[in-house]
DNA sequence: TAGGATTGCAA
DNA sequence: TATTGCAATCCTA
């Protein structure tokens, strides 16, 4: 395996991603029985400055970063595995895209957050105020002990789920009990304003230099999953749901005048990684014909002429819920369903797509005899409780059987789209930038000149990943400008 | 001051 | 009684 650039750290992770904090350290000791000197002892536990200690210490420190790095990749060298092609088709040529797109940072108007800031603290001291009134009492709202004593010892409104503690006041509970009493809506609404105003906008602003340029860190070997994570900020979860959260998207604007902020997402990719790996002729066809999946189980479980967009939610819910392997309990409180018409939904979805039945129960029984599962890409994963007597245990292991294989090839999908994606901006020397990556979508910022162009062939790029396949992946653009109103 | 417990946002 | 993350706040040790 010759490669310009290599990492060690890498190599480590694509065979054991569930192994938390990777380190150059754990490696030595692990490989070599080697322990490593650490900053603290050459520092002596004092917080010296670097240039502060001896020469030699200095010496040694480094010098074990190197060797060991060469030791390992020695290593690496003479022993071949089926994840090398993993490292050098898709790990390493995505380093250079992440760097790209660290480097460019990611452009965002203060100026909007603070308005959105002014704006949301309005509304919560009107609930704080409305709240203390209700209950004749000032408390804090943001501490779920203060607010568990007075729902359920001064109001005493019913309680019914336990945490570790005490008695739990999350928004389930809340949402509950909001049919009855106003009060835990206005709580609901109190957290739902302050969660947006401290995590996202708040936190936001202070990472935003002075112009307007946020510069995130995407970790390349954190997740369990082969995912993507990214910190400082963790821009992969920025709200969505209503229109507030909008006005933060918003903030998220384009670094020159006239250019655009556009992103491409890919649509239902599990479900039609499902319809790949099952080989399942009625889940193929629909997606060979663009059919709308949802609304095709939908025709499955319910009278044709009886279908809404409440029933397709419900059919989506269920093709969400043979790809996670939910229970029927978990489908039916997902959507405010009884547990018999969750199992009526989801054997009729068998009886529907029968070789999706058969493919899930065969990735199982392979699973018990391999004691791992593969994805598209032959990622392995071990999971070897899957024989395990305790029937929690073992059913937890089947859904990692299940879930694996498909979430986490399409975790592949996106990092080998990005390196296409990176490579043609390059090969053109276009100047619109990727400047994001939230799982299943890609943002991009783009020059006017080139909008077309790059619409038309990156969603190309993008569909196109998989090749030699029955189906096409299929990847929508969205501009941003106008998403709200299109989501 | 550190870290557990609780909560909630995204895919 | 789905998973993976990051982060805020409260509150105890």
């Amino acid at each position: 395996m010759v490669a310009k650039y290599y990492d060690t750290l890498l190599w480590e992770y694509i065979k054991n991603p569930w192994v938390r904090w990777l380190s150059l350290d754990k490696l030595a000791n692990k490989e070599f029985d080697y322990d490593m000197i650490s900053y603290d002892e050459i520092t002596n536990k004092k917080k010296l400055n670097f240039k502060d200690v001896d020469l030699e210490s200095a010496a040694i420190y480094s010098w074990e970063d190197v060797y060991i790095t060469n030791l390992l990749y020695t290593k690496h060298l003479k022993e071949k595995t089926t994840e090398d092609k993993i490292l050098i088709d898709i790990e390493i040529p995505l380093i250079k895209v992440l760097q790209k797109m660290e480097i460019d940072w990611v452009f965002i108007e203060a100026d909007r957050l603070k308005w959105i800031w002014l704006l949301l603290e309005n509304e919560i001291n009107r609930l704080e105020k409305s709240i203390f009134e209700e209950v004749e009492e000032e408390f804090n709202i943001k501490s779920p002990k203060q607010v568990w004593v007075i729902l359920f010892e001064k109001l005493t409104l019913p309680k019914w789920k336990k945490t570790k503690t005490w008695y739990s006041v999350n928004a389930d509970v809340l949402w509950e009990l909001a049919h009855e009493y106003p009060i835990a809506q206005k709580i609901i609404d109190y957290r739902h304003y302050t969660k947006l105003q401290s995590t996202y906008i708040e936190w936001l602003l202070e990472l935003i230099d002075n112009n307007w340029l946020v510069h995130t860190s995407y970790n390349v070997a954190v997740t369990a999953t082969w995912r993507l994570s990214s910190t400082s900020p963790n821009l992969q979860n920025i709200p969505s749901s209503d229109w507030i959260a909008w006005e933060i998207r918003d903030a998220f604007i384009s670094r020159f005048k006239w250019w655009r902020i556009i992103a491409i997402d890919y649509s239902q990719v599990e479900v039609r990684l499902l319809a790949l790996m099952s080989w399942d002729g009625w889940l193929i066809n629909a997606f060979k014909k663009w059919l709308d999946i949802h609304h095709k189980t939908a025709e499955f479980i319910f009278p044709w002429e009886t279908i809404t967009s409440s029933k397709r939610k419900i059919a989506k819910a269920v093709n969400f819920w043979v790809i996670y392997w939910i229970s029927w309990f978990g489908l039916s409180k997902m959507i405010w369903i009884s547990v018999k018409e969750a199992n009526l939904y989801i054997n009729k979805f068998y009886e529907s797509y029968p070789k999706v039945k058969e493919f899930l129960e065969n990735t199982i029984k392979s699973c018990e005899e391999k004691q791992y599962v593969e994805t598209l890409f032959w990622r392995k994963r071990y999971i070897k409780w899957i024989n395990d007597s305790n029937k929690i245990i073992k059913s937890s292991a089947e859904r990692e059987a299940i879930n694996m294989p498909i979430q986490w090839t399409s975790a592949d999908i996106i990092k080998l789209a990005m390196i296409k994606v990176y490579n043609f901006l390059k090969q053109w020397n276009y100047k619109s930038k990727l400047i994001m990556q939230v799982h299943d979508e890609l943002v991009f910022d783009t020059y006017p000149w080139e909008e077309t162009i790059i619409k038309k062939n990156i969603q190309n790029i993008m569909e196109n990943i998989l090749v030699n396949k029955k189906i096409k992946l299929k990847a929508d653009i969205w501009e941003w400008k106008t998403w709200k109103e299109a989501k």
